[in-house]
DNA sequence: TTGTAAGCGTTATCAC
DNA sequence: GTGATAACGCTTACAA
């Protein structure tokens, strides 16, 4: 065909082709034709579990879909953006992974209904990675050594002399529900990347009482903040497991008129530029995060291709910024 | 059929049905197959001009991308994103609004290559919503009155006694170059959010200096406070066109010893929620982001059902919060 | 109620 | 190099 430009066409052809579509008002292929006849739509799911406006608040989801983008794109691929089960309400009608004509999907942190939206996937035979997430068996993942690069942080916050240190995770459960996480809850969190990062901050200090957020912004940082850092005995340090929330302590301990990291050490996690936080810099871990969602596209790349893709177990870097100091005395 | 639900069939066909499609490995219909059989994807295009990671960055894109999700919905679609034209360089294999199996599309703010995506919706005769840009003809378009609510701002700070006034403008060219607009910049500037916020700045202060912005973010306003008010005739308020620049603004304000609104009146562009702001609640003029989005979802909606959308025109209000006050004497 | 047949618009293949 | 032909897998309409 002369659209496809497939096939070696003399220019007359062409030209007699082009004029005669012209006139039949012949516009291109019909491209869903040509994804029934290639068996490929050139359209990767991605599936969110949260809604669009809160998904994208969070810096390492738009970084990580900016790789994921630029990977599938030499794939002559666009992105479908999906959410995940929930209730029936939307299951009426909404796109899901069976209805939509994907090539392939990318579960990111679907950690609620990540095995709903996986059987899903797997039934259709369809490619599949998972972006920090449990799968369990043989489906590509693309993990963090979250909890080794908590620990790390807590380590260095440990060498700094801190004793009363607390804990800010991200949101344990779909649910989200905010405030102090009593005894057995850290066994309760089905959000994997919290659990981890708990997990390694409580290597070092077993103890350490965790508040749970509702959610990676700079202001539910700072409502934590208030509630963590209003008690009698608070804190010298806090372990916060993203750099917004980080930057939320930071706001709160201002308010507070408490100076960072003279009276009070911040670490972060993931190493994105917050958005009006200089002059501070956080301490914290750098996580890959555009290289996750790159990976992750290739990943899928490969799979559509035939090969077989391999996990990726990507690490973190610890960096040492200035919101870290030694414990007031 | 069985899976589409559509037919009554009997209990007994339906089980013998399933048990078969089991039996095969079937797993439900392909979706290639009933799109092109129907002649609809349940996919609607969305095309932004910037990448991913920075369309996202900004609140309002969110917003909208929010408003517009929620409307599609109920039609079965899902949102395929999607980038503009650009260099020959990504259009070699990157899915276009050509190849993609979309059933209509929505152009957000394409301000520079937008005749050149519109001109390919047009072509293949899908429908589509212009958000925020000047498609000319009959295409139904989705926009705010920016520079009547600019005017506003622009008229409340003159009433409150301010005569050296600087305006901080988004981006002007797909370009993005930063700084100081000359003489004949203002008829220069191809995106038209922000030609008529300026041009409505100064309806009120036909003279006031102008400085362009790379990008709608905090850091962006910062980075171009320090140079706006290192000025030795420093203006007494500021106008910035979007919230971030106006939170970034603050910053500057903040880092140069300068309070606000005491020495300083700042208004912004938008009523979003900037992440971290408080305590300052900005004067600004409150634009239905997410309406904005969802009305463009619907307008897509009644033309995919072969109703004709009306152009909307929406409008935003003023809301005087704590950082302007009267002209410092 | 169930079964059957005809296309949707491509693209790949094969004979010319 | 060019033109014809046969699927791709579904949905819908119509006949049994």
């Amino acid at each position: 065909m002369v659209f496809s430009g497939k096939t070696p066409v003399s220019e007359a052809t062409s030209r007699r082709v082009r004029e005669a579509a012209e006139a039949l008002g012949y516009s291109g292929p019909d491209p869903r034709a040509a994804s029934l006849r290639r068996g490929r739509s050139g359209i990767v799911g991605v599936v969110l579990e949260e809604h669009l406006g809160a998904a994208f608040l969070d810096p390492v989801t738009r970084l990580t879909m900016d790789g994921l983008a630029e990977a599938v794109a030499p794939l002559g691929a666009g992105l479908l953006l999906l959410r995940d089960g929930l209730g029936a309400a939307s299951a009426a009608s909404a796109p899901t992974l069976t209805t939509a004509p994907v090539d392939a999907a990318v579960l990111m942190g679907c950690s609620g209904s990540l095995r709903e939206s996986l059987a899903a996937v797997l039934a259709r035979r369809l490619p599949v990675v998972v972006l920090e997430g449990d799968a369990g068996d043989d489906v590509p993942q693309i993990r963090l050594d979250s909890r080794e690069a908590q620990r790390q942080a807590a380590s260095h916050v440990k060498g700094l002399g801190h004793t009363r240190v607390a804990i800010l995770t991200l949101p344990t459960t779909v649910a989200r529900r905010r405030g102090w996480l009593d005894a057995g809850a850290a066994d309760r969190i089905t959000v994997d990347v919290t659990r981890d990062r708990l997990a390694g901050a409580r290597d070092v200090f077993p103890g350490a009482p965790a508040y749970a957020s509702a959610g990676s912004s700079i202001d539910e940082g700072l409502r934590a903040g208030r509630e963590m850092l209003g008690a009698a005995d608070r804190p010298t340090a806090v372990l916060a497991q993203s750099d917004v929330l980080a930057a939320g302590i930071i706001r709160a301990a201002e308010e507070a008129g408490l100076r960072v990291p003279e009276d009070l050490s911040v670490t972060g996690f993931d190493g994105v530029v917050v958005d009006g936080l200089a002059p501070y810099e956080l301490t914290t871990l750098v996580q890959p995060a555009t290289d996750k969602g790159r990976a992750a596209g290739e990943a899928v790349a490969a799979m559509l291709e035939g090969r077989v893709a391999a996990s990726i177990h990507f690490t973190c870097r610890f960096r040492e910024g200035n919101t870290t100091g030694p414990a007031p005395v």
